[in-house]
DNA sequence: TATGCACCTTACAGCAACTATAGGGTCAAG
DNA sequence: CTTGACCCTATAGTTGCTGTAAGGTGCATA
């Protein structure tokens, strides 16, 4: 092993994932494959780890692996435009948006029917009701 | 087909959902398997339209398949307590509350990248910068 | 030298919760 | 009697991994 490459598990541990998921990314193409050792080990190199952290940042901000993929290509070329970047950012802004929106209108009426509810039997519980479809036509 | 019984199809633009998923949900079991008619027909019943409009409000509200067995099986029995119903509400809250502190923490953090990148060659771009691992440790 | 242990290898199955596709059969209307 | 909307089964694909089985490697310790 030279000193400047490091198993899978290192570079898992330095990307905070595991070496299934880089396993994995490979099998897909998303990380290329590196050297190996003498014993078939899978040998990487700083540029892996560059990569590899900047996929799991992506992901961890909720990327898809397709928008990553697409911001991957991107930066590829350094004197290309940025506003590609901005846009696949924009998108996923918008996304969390309408996320946050959509999960605080569910869980105004999930408050709702849990502060309706006084106990009891199931036949009184309000949620219940609530969930039932006759109650709501 | 008797005056009482629906086609799947029917029975899917009763719940806004599809045929496809309600076959699954037979499958796994949490739809009864209805009756056929001669033409081998799923003929179904008030009784699944109840059963499948409660399932789909559950799901509608983001709760897993498997809470929305748990509230069927108790629902099943009208005496029992509700304290079990309450306490799955109560987790599923729980859960939405953390969702949304964590996506608002992420459009934050995104948002704060967007708004920091001032258009320019992808070398420059700030976003890139920001996602890129070297920038963070 | 042996042996244990942590780590690595491949290949494949499984998860949630559906959705899509292929290749057919049924039913009512025109 | 054909057209078109609907239905049937079986199987594969989706996203992003995670888990399992069955084995090989590398290093420290007895």
């Amino acid at each position: 092993m030279s000193d400047q490459s490091i198993t899978i598990g290192a570079l898992a541990r330095a990307a905070g994932t595991t070496p299934a998921t880089i396993r994995w990314y490979e099998g897909i193409g998303m990380l290329p494959a590196p050297a190996r050792s003498a014993g078939n080990y899978r040998l990487y190199g700083p540029e892996h780890v560059a990569r590899l952290g900047l996929i799991r940042r992506c992901r961890d901000l909720g990327f898809s692996l397709d928008a990553v993929r697409t911001l991957l290509n991107r930066t590829e070329n350094e004197e290309g435009d940025c506003a590609d970047i901005t846009a696949i950012a924009r998108d996923r802004l918008a996304e969390l948006d309408r996320k946050i929106a959509d999960l605080t209108a569910l869980r105004r009426e999930l408050s709702r029917m849990i502060d309706s509810c006084a106990g009891g039997t199931i036949a009184a519980c309000r949620i219940v009701e609530a969930l039932s479809p006759v109650s709501r036509s």
